[in-house]
DNA sequence: CGGGGTCGGTTCGAGGAGCAGACTGGTGCC
DNA sequence: GGCACCAGTCTGCTCCTCGAACCGACCCCG
């Protein structure tokens, strides 16, 4: 794991989270992982990445915990990759993502998601809703604030 | 606004998305505005980039309007940067990726989200719902839909 | 008036990262 | 033997990124 504070800037968890997938290939690698595409040739034509540069993402991600690399074949050996506990947790950054490109970075949605409930299938609503109070999450009722750490 | 069928890889809105604001230093760059830094030297400091990155990233983002230039005195003519409505709605993906580097990129969240909501102040604890159905969202019960456009 | 500081950048040279595409080595299939 | 597949590695080039210096317009202070 990264030192965040060695990072430049604020101490903050969202620069030591771009640390790990804030480049320009990690979170298409770790979609491709999640749309069950494993192989490598697999994650190079879904994502569009130069081979090396997948290469080294993939190795990044692995030694970041965020995939597991499996083999899958003795001869010749062969792996493919997997998503761990944490990369399964990126999901709701890549809908997030999702929900936002739809309505800002392109004309039409090429892919709308699902919802499978017991009222039968629908299009996927999102809305934050915060547990403890059961209330939808308004930006202006979110505040920081700051562990001042006892070092 | 980038032509999406130009990008390698899947035709996708993550990838749209990342086209914007997928660089090391745009995220962080939001961050700051949205944390009420809006001077160009604030967000200097609050990131870490260096100067000539900083003023490319902005740029940007103004052009993909995300954020908005303004001026905010005449002699010097000086400016400082604000977010837009789709600034505003990067701060989602700002929270999961927060959450998300609290959980598995740093020791000890450095900051904590407060809701206050009408049942007093406490610690907010997200949780996504289908404002269709009501219903949490389990990823099993979330399908993809491709839209094949006419063309 | 001169000197120093602030602000929001721009410019510079060096170095590293990113790129497309060719190549490799181990294997199976015919 | 000949060919294709798979998962990478290597190569040579370009371009991006970096830290640091510089800039011009303005302010305040003496």
């Amino acid at each position: 794991m990264t030192l965040v504070t060695e990072l430049p800037g604020r101490f903050c968890s969202i620069a030591a989270a771009l640390e790990v997938v804030g480049d320009r290939w990690s979170l298409l690698a770790v979609r491709e992982v999640s749309l069950g595409n494993h192989r490598f040739n697999e994650i190079l034509a879904g994502t569009g990445a130069p081979r090396d540069r997948l290469t080294a993402r993939l190795k990044a991600l692995v030694a970041a915990g965020v995939l597991e690399r499996r083999q899958y074949s003795d001869a010749p050996p062969r792996f493919d990759y997997h998503l761990t506990r944490s990369g399964r947790d990126l999901l709701p950054v890549l809908r997030s993502l999702m929900e936002w490109g739809d309505r800002w970075a392109v004309e039409q949605p090429p892919v709308t998601l699902v919802h499978s409930s017991a009222d039968g299938e629908h299009a996927l609503a999102p809305q934050l809703v915060c547990r403890t109070c059961g209330e939808p999450v308004r930006e202006a009722d979110v505040h920081r604030h700051v562990n001042t750490p006892a070092a």
